[in-house]
DNA sequence: GCCTTTCTGTTGTAAAAACAACCGACTTTC
DNA sequence: GAAAGTCGGTTGTTTTTACAACAGAAAGGC
Protein backbone atom coordinates (compact mmCIF):
# COMPACT_ATOMS: atom_id res chain seq x y z
CA UNK A 1 0.00 0.00 0.00
CA UNK A 2 2.82 2.16 0.98
CA UNK A 3 3.47 3.15 -2.93
CA UNK A 4 0.38 4.77 -3.10
CA UNK A 5 1.55 7.67 -0.54
CA UNK A 6 2.44 10.35 -2.94
CA UNK A 7 -0.40 9.52 -5.15
CA UNK A 8 -2.45 9.68 -2.01
CA UNK A 9 -0.67 12.85 -0.80
CA UNK A 10 -2.03 14.67 -4.23
CA UNK A 11 -5.91 13.56 -3.67
CA UNK A 12 -7.92 16.28 -2.68
CA UNK A 13 -9.16 13.82 0.26
CA UNK A 14 -5.98 13.69 1.60
CA UNK A 15 -4.70 17.49 0.98
CA UNK A 16 -3.12 18.95 3.84
CA UNK A 17 -2.29 15.73 5.49
CA UNK A 18 1.66 14.72 6.16
CA UNK A 19 2.97 11.41 4.82
CA UNK A 20 3.11 9.82 8.02
CA UNK A 21 -0.73 10.40 8.71
CA UNK A 22 -1.25 9.10 5.88
CA UNK A 23 0.53 6.02 6.16
CA UNK A 24 -1.44 5.48 10.13
CA UNK A 25 -4.60 6.35 8.57
CA UNK A 26 -4.41 4.04 5.67
CA UNK A 27 -3.33 1.07 8.31
CA UNK A 28 -6.76 2.55 11.00
CA UNK A 29 -8.98 2.39 8.26
CA UNK A 30 -7.59 -1.12 6.16
CA UNK A 31 -7.27 0.30 2.69
CA UNK A 32 -7.11 -1.93 0.34
CA UNK A 33 -5.83 -1.97 -3.78
CA UNK A 34 -6.77 -3.34 -6.75
CA UNK A 35 -5.99 -2.84 -10.17
CA UNK A 36 -8.25 -3.22 -13.22
CA UNK A 37 -7.71 -3.98 -17.22
CA UNK A 38 -8.68 -1.56 -19.58
CA UNK A 39 -12.49 -2.51 -20.11
CA UNK A 40 -13.00 -3.79 -16.83
CA UNK A 41 -15.96 -2.90 -14.60
CA UNK A 42 -14.74 -1.38 -10.95
CA UNK A 43 -18.25 -1.10 -9.59
CA UNK A 44 -21.46 -2.24 -11.22
CA UNK A 45 -24.79 -1.05 -11.18
CA UNK A 46 -27.18 -2.44 -8.24
CA UNK A 47 -24.15 -3.05 -5.81
CA UNK A 48 -24.10 -2.14 -2.52
CA UNK A 49 -20.85 -0.07 -1.70
CA UNK A 50 -19.08 0.04 2.24
CA UNK A 51 -15.99 2.16 1.43
CA UNK A 52 -14.74 5.51 -0.41
CA UNK A 53 -12.51 4.93 -3.62
CA UNK A 54 -9.55 7.01 -4.52
CA UNK A 55 -8.63 6.68 -8.01
CA UNK A 56 -4.89 6.25 -8.09
CA UNK A 57 -3.71 6.23 -12.10
CA UNK A 58 -5.55 5.58 -15.00
CA UNK A 59 -8.80 7.01 -15.92
CA UNK A 60 -12.43 5.49 -15.15
CA UNK A 61 -15.92 6.52 -16.44
CA UNK A 62 -19.23 6.38 -14.52
CA UNK A 63 -21.48 5.38 -17.34
CA UNK A 64 -24.88 3.45 -17.69
CA UNK A 65 -26.06 1.65 -20.83
CA UNK A 66 -29.83 0.63 -21.20
CA UNK A 67 -30.85 -3.15 -22.84
CA UNK A 68 -30.54 -1.51 -25.99
CA UNK A 69 -27.09 -0.46 -25.84
CA UNK A 70 -27.62 3.52 -25.68
CA UNK A 71 -24.59 4.29 -23.53
CA UNK A 72 -24.90 7.33 -21.28
CA UNK A 73 -21.94 8.62 -19.52
CA UNK A 74 -22.38 10.33 -16.21
CA UNK A 75 -19.14 11.64 -15.50
CA UNK A 76 -15.25 11.15 -16.09
CA UNK A 77 -13.10 10.67 -13.28
CA UNK A 78 -9.18 11.21 -13.29
CA UNK A 79 -6.46 10.11 -10.76
CA UNK A 80 -6.74 11.67 -7.46
CA UNK A 81 -10.30 12.05 -7.41
CA UNK A 82 -12.72 10.18 -4.88
CA UNK A 83 -15.53 8.08 -6.01
CA UNK A 84 -18.54 6.27 -4.54
CA UNK A 85 -18.65 8.59 -1.92
CA UNK A 86 -22.38 9.13 -2.12
CA UNK A 87 -23.68 5.41 -1.59
CA UNK A 88 -21.50 4.55 1.17
CA UNK A 89 -23.97 6.48 3.70
CA UNK A 90 -27.38 4.79 2.14
CA UNK A 91 -27.99 1.32 3.67
CA UNK A 92 -31.19 0.60 1.29
CA UNK A 93 -29.79 2.55 -1.97
CA UNK A 94 -27.68 0.63 -4.59
CA UNK A 95 -25.52 1.76 -6.92
CA UNK A 96 -27.52 3.62 -10.06
CA UNK A 97 -24.50 3.47 -12.66
CA UNK A 98 -21.20 0.77 -13.28
CA UNK A 99 -18.21 2.31 -12.90
CA UNK A 100 -15.71 1.02 -16.13
CA UNK A 101 -12.01 1.47 -16.81
CA UNK A 102 -11.08 3.44 -19.60
CA UNK A 103 -7.50 2.72 -19.55
CA UNK A 104 -5.49 0.59 -17.33
CA UNK A 105 -6.61 1.83 -13.55
CA UNK A 106 -5.45 1.50 -9.86
CA UNK A 107 -7.63 1.91 -6.92
CA UNK A 108 -7.81 2.51 -3.37
CA UNK A 109 -10.87 2.15 -0.94
CA UNK A 110 -11.14 2.45 2.18
CA UNK A 111 -13.68 2.20 4.95
CA UNK A 112 -14.62 6.14 5.39
CA UNK A 113 -17.70 5.86 7.70
CA UNK A 114 -14.83 5.18 10.36
CA UNK A 115 -13.67 8.52 9.64
CA UNK A 116 -17.17 9.95 10.30
CA UNK A 117 -17.77 7.73 13.16
CA UNK A 118 -15.18 7.07 15.12
CA UNK A 119 -14.46 9.76 18.13
CA UNK A 120 -11.33 9.84 17.31
CA UNK A 121 -11.93 13.50 16.23
CA UNK A 122 -8.96 14.75 18.32
CA UNK A 123 -6.48 13.50 16.08
CA UNK A 124 -5.44 16.76 13.19
CA UNK A 125 -6.17 14.43 10.32
CA UNK A 126 -9.62 13.30 10.95
CA UNK A 127 -10.21 16.98 11.13
CA UNK A 128 -9.03 17.92 7.93
CA UNK A 129 -10.07 14.50 5.99
CA UNK A 130 -13.65 15.39 7.02
CA UNK A 131 -13.42 19.10 5.66
CA UNK A 132 -11.59 17.55 2.45
CA UNK A 133 -14.48 14.80 2.58
CA UNK A 134 -17.19 17.23 2.66
CA UNK A 135 -15.17 20.31 -0.08
CA UNK A 136 -15.24 16.90 -2.25
CA UNK A 137 -18.40 15.96 -2.17
CA UNK A 138 -19.58 19.33 -2.66
CA UNK A 139 -17.13 19.76 -6.04
CA UNK A 140 -19.03 16.47 -7.10
CA UNK A 141 -22.37 17.90 -6.39
CA UNK A 142 -21.60 21.25 -7.99
CA UNK A 143 -20.18 19.19 -11.05
CA UNK A 144 -23.50 17.34 -11.37
CA UNK A 145 -25.17 20.28 -11.18
CA UNK A 146 -23.31 21.91 -13.97
CA UNK A 147 -24.17 18.38 -16.11
CA UNK A 148 -27.77 18.91 -15.73
CA UNK A 149 -26.96 22.62 -16.82
CA UNK A 150 -25.67 21.15 -20.40
CA UNK A 151 -28.26 18.60 -20.36
CA UNK A 152 -31.47 20.59 -19.99
CA UNK A 153 -30.68 22.73 -22.99
CA UNK A 154 -32.86 22.05 -25.87
CA UNK A 155 -30.68 21.46 -28.57
CA UNK A 156 -27.42 19.89 -29.81
CA UNK A 157 -25.82 22.67 -30.22
CA UNK A 158 -26.61 24.83 -27.17
CA UNK A 159 -25.58 21.40 -25.27
CA UNK A 160 -22.45 21.62 -27.15
CA UNK A 161 -22.00 25.45 -26.41
CA UNK A 162 -22.73 25.19 -23.08
CA UNK A 163 -20.08 22.48 -21.93
CA UNK A 164 -17.08 23.57 -24.33
CA UNK A 165 -17.89 27.17 -22.65
CA UNK A 166 -17.36 25.39 -19.28
CA UNK A 167 -14.35 23.72 -20.57
CA UNK A 168 -12.78 26.53 -21.59
CA UNK A 169 -13.71 28.50 -18.62
CA UNK A 170 -11.98 25.51 -16.06
CA UNK A 171 -8.94 25.37 -18.34
CA UNK A 172 -8.75 29.08 -18.27
CA UNK A 173 -8.01 29.07 -22.56
CA UNK A 174 -10.16 29.28 -25.47
CA UNK A 175 -8.16 26.40 -26.36
CA UNK A 176 -8.26 23.20 -24.20
CA UNK A 177 -8.81 19.24 -24.58
CA UNK A 178 -11.61 17.45 -23.37
CA UNK A 179 -11.36 13.84 -22.24
CA UNK A 180 -13.59 12.07 -24.78
CA UNK A 181 -13.25 11.06 -28.00
CA UNK A 182 -16.79 11.93 -30.40
CA UNK A 183 -18.63 8.76 -29.30
CA UNK A 184 -17.86 9.53 -25.53
CA UNK A 185 -18.97 13.23 -25.79
CA UNK A 186 -22.45 12.06 -27.42
CA UNK A 187 -22.95 9.53 -24.80
CA UNK A 188 -22.05 12.71 -21.99
CA UNK A 189 -24.51 15.24 -23.57
CA UNK A 190 -26.95 12.09 -24.40
CA UNK A 191 -26.94 13.03 -28.14
CA UNK A 192 -26.66 11.31 -31.38
CA UNK A 193 -23.12 10.85 -32.39
CA UNK A 194 -23.68 11.48 -36.13
CA UNK A 195 -25.59 14.39 -35.42
CA UNK A 196 -23.54 15.81 -32.89
CA UNK A 197 -20.55 15.55 -35.10
CA UNK A 198 -22.49 17.32 -38.33
CA UNK A 199 -23.60 19.94 -35.46
CA UNK A 200 -19.89 20.28 -34.35
CA UNK A 201 -18.85 21.13 -38.44
CA UNK A 202 -21.96 22.98 -38.93
CA UNK A 203 -20.95 25.39 -35.87
CA UNK A 204 -16.95 25.42 -37.28
CA UNK A 205 -18.85 26.75 -40.62
CA UNK A 206 -20.75 29.36 -39.13
CA UNK A 207 -16.96 30.88 -37.40
CA UNK A 208 -17.95 29.68 -33.72
CA UNK A 209 -15.64 27.13 -33.05
CA UNK A 210 -12.48 25.59 -34.34
CA UNK A 211 -11.44 21.86 -33.81
CA UNK A 212 -9.20 19.27 -34.64
CA UNK A 213 -9.74 15.27 -32.42
CA UNK A 214 -10.24 16.14 -28.92
CA UNK A 215 -8.93 19.74 -29.14
CA UNK A 216 -11.20 22.37 -29.38
CA UNK A 217 -10.78 26.67 -29.80
CA UNK A 218 -13.91 28.99 -29.23
CA UNK A 219 -13.81 32.13 -31.16
CA UNK B 1 -35.60 31.88 16.70
CA UNK B 2 -36.33 29.19 19.05
CA UNK B 3 -40.14 28.97 17.45
CA UNK B 4 -38.12 26.84 14.69
CA UNK B 5 -36.71 24.08 17.20
CA UNK B 6 -39.59 21.99 16.98
CA UNK B 7 -38.98 21.82 13.02
CA UNK B 8 -35.42 21.85 12.61
CA UNK B 9 -35.52 18.93 15.26
CA UNK B 10 -37.54 17.10 12.71
CA UNK B 11 -34.82 18.27 9.82
CA UNK B 12 -32.16 15.27 8.60
CA UNK B 13 -29.32 17.98 9.51
CA UNK B 14 -30.34 18.07 13.20
CA UNK B 15 -31.81 14.39 13.23
CA UNK B 16 -30.90 12.80 16.55
CA UNK B 17 -29.94 15.86 18.22
CA UNK B 18 -31.65 16.96 21.85
CA UNK B 19 -33.18 20.42 22.05
CA UNK B 20 -31.42 21.90 24.18
CA UNK B 21 -28.12 20.91 22.02
CA UNK B 22 -29.90 23.07 18.72
CA UNK B 23 -30.27 25.77 21.63
CA UNK B 24 -26.90 26.00 21.66
CA UNK B 25 -25.94 25.28 18.10
CA UNK B 26 -28.19 28.13 16.73
CA UNK B 27 -26.71 30.38 18.97
CA UNK B 28 -23.07 28.54 18.76
CA UNK B 29 -23.44 29.49 15.01
CA UNK B 30 -25.46 32.50 14.75
CA UNK B 31 -28.10 31.31 13.12
CA UNK B 32 -30.47 33.49 11.26
CA UNK B 33 -34.02 33.53 10.21
CA UNK B 34 -35.78 35.15 7.20
CA UNK B 35 -39.35 35.10 5.64
CA UNK B 36 -40.09 35.05 1.56
CA UNK B 37 -43.30 35.68 -0.15
CA UNK B 38 -44.57 33.40 -3.03
CA UNK B 39 -42.43 34.01 -6.17
CA UNK B 40 -39.71 35.99 -4.08
CA UNK B 41 -36.35 34.85 -4.76
CA UNK B 42 -34.34 33.16 -2.28
CA UNK B 43 -30.71 33.38 -3.68
CA UNK B 44 -29.65 34.31 -6.98
CA UNK B 45 -27.64 32.80 -10.05
CA UNK B 46 -24.08 34.28 -9.36
CA UNK B 47 -24.24 35.24 -5.74
CA UNK B 48 -21.67 33.66 -3.17
CA UNK B 49 -23.04 31.85 0.27
CA UNK B 50 -21.73 31.38 3.08
CA UNK B 51 -24.07 29.62 4.73
CA UNK B 52 -25.93 26.92 4.92
CA UNK B 53 -29.53 27.12 4.71
CA UNK B 54 -32.43 25.31 6.00
CA UNK B 55 -36.17 25.56 4.75
CA UNK B 56 -38.38 25.68 7.88
CA UNK B 57 -41.57 25.81 6.35
CA UNK B 58 -43.31 26.40 2.50
CA UNK B 59 -41.38 25.23 -0.75
CA UNK B 60 -38.91 26.36 -3.31
CA UNK B 61 -37.74 25.68 -6.23
CA UNK B 62 -33.96 25.50 -7.56
CA UNK B 63 -34.38 26.74 -11.25
CA UNK B 64 -32.51 28.78 -13.97
CA UNK B 65 -34.68 31.04 -16.43
CA UNK B 66 -32.52 31.80 -20.03
CA UNK B 67 -32.66 35.09 -22.21
CA UNK B 68 -35.46 33.41 -23.78
CA UNK B 69 -37.40 32.89 -20.79
CA UNK B 70 -37.06 28.95 -20.68
CA UNK B 71 -37.41 27.55 -17.33
CA UNK B 72 -35.50 25.23 -16.32
CA UNK B 73 -36.12 23.71 -12.47
CA UNK B 74 -33.21 21.85 -11.16
CA UNK B 75 -35.08 20.58 -8.14
CA UNK B 76 -37.62 20.80 -5.41
CA UNK B 77 -36.68 21.79 -1.91
CA UNK B 78 -39.49 21.01 0.76
CA UNK B 79 -39.69 21.69 4.32
CA UNK B 80 -36.24 20.21 6.80
CA UNK B 81 -34.52 19.96 3.66
CA UNK B 82 -31.41 21.48 3.71
CA UNK B 83 -29.98 23.44 0.21
CA UNK B 84 -27.07 25.59 -0.56
CA UNK B 85 -24.27 23.29 0.97
CA UNK B 86 -22.78 22.36 -2.01
CA UNK B 87 -21.35 26.12 -2.54
CA UNK B 88 -20.51 27.03 0.81
CA UNK B 89 -17.05 25.45 0.51
CA UNK B 90 -15.90 27.21 -2.85
CA UNK B 91 -14.47 30.20 -2.55
CA UNK B 92 -14.21 30.84 -6.11
CA UNK B 93 -17.44 29.62 -7.45
CA UNK B 94 -20.75 31.42 -7.51
CA UNK B 95 -24.16 29.93 -7.37
CA UNK B 96 -25.57 27.96 -10.79
CA UNK B 97 -28.95 28.88 -10.26
CA UNK B 98 -31.79 30.91 -8.59
CA UNK B 99 -34.05 29.50 -5.76
CA UNK B 100 -37.64 30.97 -5.33
CA UNK B 101 -39.76 30.64 -3.19
CA UNK B 102 -42.86 28.74 -5.00
CA UNK B 103 -45.45 29.61 -1.90
CA UNK B 104 -44.79 31.41 1.09
CA UNK B 105 -41.61 30.22 3.26
CA UNK B 106 -39.39 30.49 6.11
CA UNK B 107 -35.33 30.20 5.92
CA UNK B 108 -33.66 29.37 8.80
CA UNK B 109 -29.51 29.93 7.65
CA UNK B 110 -26.43 29.35 10.11
CA UNK B 111 -22.84 29.38 9.46
CA UNK B 112 -21.84 25.38 8.83
CA UNK B 113 -18.26 26.23 7.87
CA UNK B 114 -17.68 26.63 11.64
CA UNK B 115 -19.11 23.44 12.41
CA UNK B 116 -16.15 21.82 9.86
CA UNK B 117 -13.82 23.89 11.14
CA UNK B 118 -13.69 24.67 15.01
CA UNK B 119 -11.86 21.80 17.13
CA UNK B 120 -14.71 21.10 19.48
CA UNK B 121 -15.63 17.82 17.71
CA UNK B 122 -15.66 16.94 21.06
CA UNK B 123 -19.27 17.73 21.73
CA UNK B 124 -21.43 15.19 20.94
CA UNK B 125 -23.77 17.50 18.41
CA UNK B 126 -21.00 18.67 16.24
CA UNK B 127 -20.28 14.38 15.50
CA UNK B 128 -23.33 13.86 14.79
CA UNK B 129 -24.09 17.04 12.71
CA UNK B 130 -21.22 16.27 10.64
CA UNK B 131 -22.31 12.84 10.03
CA UNK B 132 -26.00 13.98 9.24
CA UNK B 133 -24.43 16.88 7.10
CA UNK B 134 -22.31 13.99 5.01
CA UNK B 135 -25.86 11.75 4.56
CA UNK B 136 -27.97 14.87 3.33
CA UNK B 137 -25.35 16.22 0.60
CA UNK B 138 -24.98 12.31 -0.36
CA UNK B 139 -28.39 11.91 -0.40
CA UNK B 140 -28.57 15.03 -2.71
CA UNK B 141 -25.84 14.31 -4.72
CA UNK B 142 -27.92 10.99 -5.39
CA UNK B 143 -30.75 12.86 -6.66
CA UNK B 144 -28.72 14.90 -9.33
CA UNK B 145 -27.62 11.07 -10.05
CA UNK B 146 -30.89 10.06 -10.32
CA UNK B 147 -32.23 13.34 -12.02
CA UNK B 148 -29.34 12.71 -14.74
CA UNK B 149 -30.74 9.39 -15.69
CA UNK B 150 -34.56 10.70 -16.54
CA UNK B 151 -32.69 13.63 -18.47
CA UNK B 152 -30.45 11.18 -20.00
CA UNK B 153 -33.54 9.57 -22.13
CA UNK B 154 -33.63 10.35 -25.69
CA UNK B 155 -37.80 10.74 -25.71
CA UNK B 156 -39.99 12.27 -23.60
CA UNK B 157 -41.88 9.20 -23.10
CA UNK B 158 -39.09 7.25 -21.25
CA UNK B 159 -38.39 10.40 -19.15
CA UNK B 160 -41.72 10.42 -18.18
CA UNK B 161 -41.64 6.85 -17.60
CA UNK B 162 -38.14 6.85 -15.68
CA UNK B 163 -39.50 9.48 -13.70
CA UNK B 164 -42.71 8.22 -12.47
CA UNK B 165 -41.12 5.11 -11.84
CA UNK B 166 -38.72 6.56 -9.35
CA UNK B 167 -41.77 7.88 -7.45
CA UNK B 168 -43.51 5.38 -7.61
CA UNK B 169 -40.47 3.19 -5.76
CA UNK B 170 -39.85 6.41 -3.80
CA UNK B 171 -43.61 6.66 -2.23
CA UNK B 172 -44.22 2.75 -2.34
CA UNK B 173 -46.98 2.64 -4.26
CA UNK B 174 -48.08 2.15 -8.00
CA UNK B 175 -50.29 5.55 -7.10
CA UNK B 176 -48.49 8.68 -6.18
CA UNK B 177 -48.98 12.53 -6.05
CA UNK B 178 -45.77 14.50 -7.44
CA UNK B 179 -44.81 17.85 -6.57
CA UNK B 180 -45.37 19.49 -10.02
CA UNK B 181 -47.83 20.91 -11.81
CA UNK B 182 -47.59 20.51 -15.71
CA UNK B 183 -45.23 23.31 -16.83
CA UNK B 184 -43.35 22.24 -14.00
CA UNK B 185 -42.93 18.94 -14.91
CA UNK B 186 -42.17 20.00 -18.32
CA UNK B 187 -39.64 22.33 -16.72
CA UNK B 188 -37.89 19.63 -14.69
CA UNK B 189 -37.40 17.53 -17.34
CA UNK B 190 -36.59 20.11 -19.55
CA UNK B 191 -39.49 19.47 -22.27
CA UNK B 192 -41.95 21.44 -23.60
CA UNK B 193 -44.99 21.45 -21.88
CA UNK B 194 -47.98 20.88 -24.43
CA UNK B 195 -45.76 17.80 -25.84
CA UNK B 196 -45.49 16.14 -22.96
CA UNK B 197 -49.11 16.71 -22.08
CA UNK B 198 -49.80 14.78 -25.57
CA UNK B 199 -47.50 12.12 -24.72
CA UNK B 200 -49.08 11.62 -21.57
CA UNK B 201 -52.36 11.43 -22.94
CA UNK B 202 -50.98 9.04 -25.25
CA UNK B 203 -49.45 6.89 -22.74
CA UNK B 204 -52.75 6.77 -20.65
CA UNK B 205 -54.36 5.62 -24.12
CA UNK B 206 -51.69 2.75 -24.59
CA UNK B 207 -52.85 1.51 -20.99
CA UNK B 208 -49.59 2.53 -19.30
CA UNK B 209 -50.83 4.92 -16.74
CA UNK B 210 -53.57 6.61 -15.34
CA UNK B 211 -53.67 10.30 -14.32
CA UNK B 212 -55.55 13.45 -12.79
CA UNK B 213 -53.89 16.77 -12.20
CA UNK B 214 -50.77 15.93 -9.99
CA UNK B 215 -51.70 11.94 -9.45
CA UNK B 216 -50.61 9.58 -11.28
CA UNK B 217 -51.02 5.55 -11.59
CA UNK B 218 -48.93 3.06 -13.06
CA UNK B 219 -50.14 0.31 -14.87
C1' DG C 1 -72.68 34.68 -8.92
C1' DC C 2 -69.49 36.45 -12.29
C1' DC C 3 -65.07 37.64 -13.86
C1' DT C 4 -60.31 36.66 -14.15
C1' DT C 5 -56.55 33.76 -13.99
C1' DT C 6 -54.42 29.44 -14.10
C1' DC C 7 -54.11 24.94 -15.64
C1' DT C 8 -54.45 21.17 -18.94
C1' DG C 9 -55.27 19.15 -23.28
C1' DT C 10 -55.56 19.50 -28.52
C1' DT C 11 -54.06 20.36 -33.12
C1' DG C 12 -51.11 21.57 -37.06
C1' DT C 13 -46.69 23.03 -38.69
C1' DA C 14 -41.86 23.71 -38.67
C1' DA C 15 -37.57 22.42 -36.81
C1' DA C 16 -34.49 19.27 -34.89
C1' DA C 17 -32.84 14.92 -33.57
C1' DA C 18 -32.45 9.99 -34.12
C1' DC C 19 -31.28 6.38 -36.98
C1' DA C 20 -28.96 3.88 -40.51
C1' DA C 21 -25.70 3.29 -43.84
C1' DC C 22 -21.52 4.44 -45.77
C1' DC C 23 -16.69 6.47 -46.62
C1' DG C 24 -12.05 7.68 -45.93
C1' DA C 25 -8.22 8.45 -42.68
C1' DC C 26 -5.60 6.75 -39.26
C1' DT C 27 -3.99 2.87 -35.79
C1' DT C 28 -3.06 -1.36 -34.26
C1' DT C 29 -1.88 -6.05 -34.75
C1' DC C 30 0.29 -9.99 -36.40
C1' DG D 1 2.74 -4.49 -45.08
C1' DA D 2 -1.84 -6.39 -45.34
C1' DA D 3 -5.98 -6.87 -42.59
C1' DA D 4 -8.89 -5.50 -39.03
C1' DG D 5 -10.45 -2.16 -36.10
C1' DT D 6 -11.30 2.59 -34.54
C1' DC D 7 -12.58 7.18 -35.31
C1' DG D 8 -14.70 11.17 -37.32
C1' DG D 9 -17.51 12.98 -40.88
C1' DT D 10 -21.43 12.88 -44.48
C1' DT D 11 -25.96 12.09 -46.29
C1' DG D 12 -30.90 10.89 -46.63
C1' DT D 13 -34.99 9.29 -44.24
C1' DT D 14 -37.97 8.77 -40.38
C1' DT D 15 -39.34 9.97 -35.94
C1' DT D 16 -39.77 13.09 -32.35
C1' DT D 17 -39.90 17.50 -30.43
C1' DA D 18 -40.64 22.40 -30.24
C1' DC D 19 -43.54 26.07 -31.11
C1' DA D 20 -47.75 28.56 -31.56
C1' DA D 21 -52.39 29.18 -31.08
C1' DC D 22 -56.57 27.93 -29.13
C1' DA D 23 -60.32 25.89 -26.11
C1' DG D 24 -62.49 24.03 -22.16
C1' DA D 25 -62.17 23.04 -17.12
C1' DA D 26 -60.95 24.33 -12.62
C1' DA D 27 -59.65 27.60 -9.08
C1' DG D 28 -59.56 31.99 -6.94
C1' DG D 29 -61.06 36.79 -6.06
C1' DC D 30 -64.53 40.17 -5.27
Amino acid sequence: MEQFIPILKKSKLFSGVRDDEISSMLSCLGASFREYKKGEFVLRQGERLSSILVLAEGNLHIQNDDYWGNRSILGEISPGEMFGEAFVTSESETLLNDVAAVTDSAVVSFDVKRVLTTCSSACRFHTIVVQNLFCEISEKNRKLVRKLGYMSKRTTREKLISYLSEQAKKQNSASFSIPFNRQQLADFLSVDRSAMSNELCKMRDDGLILFERNRFTLL
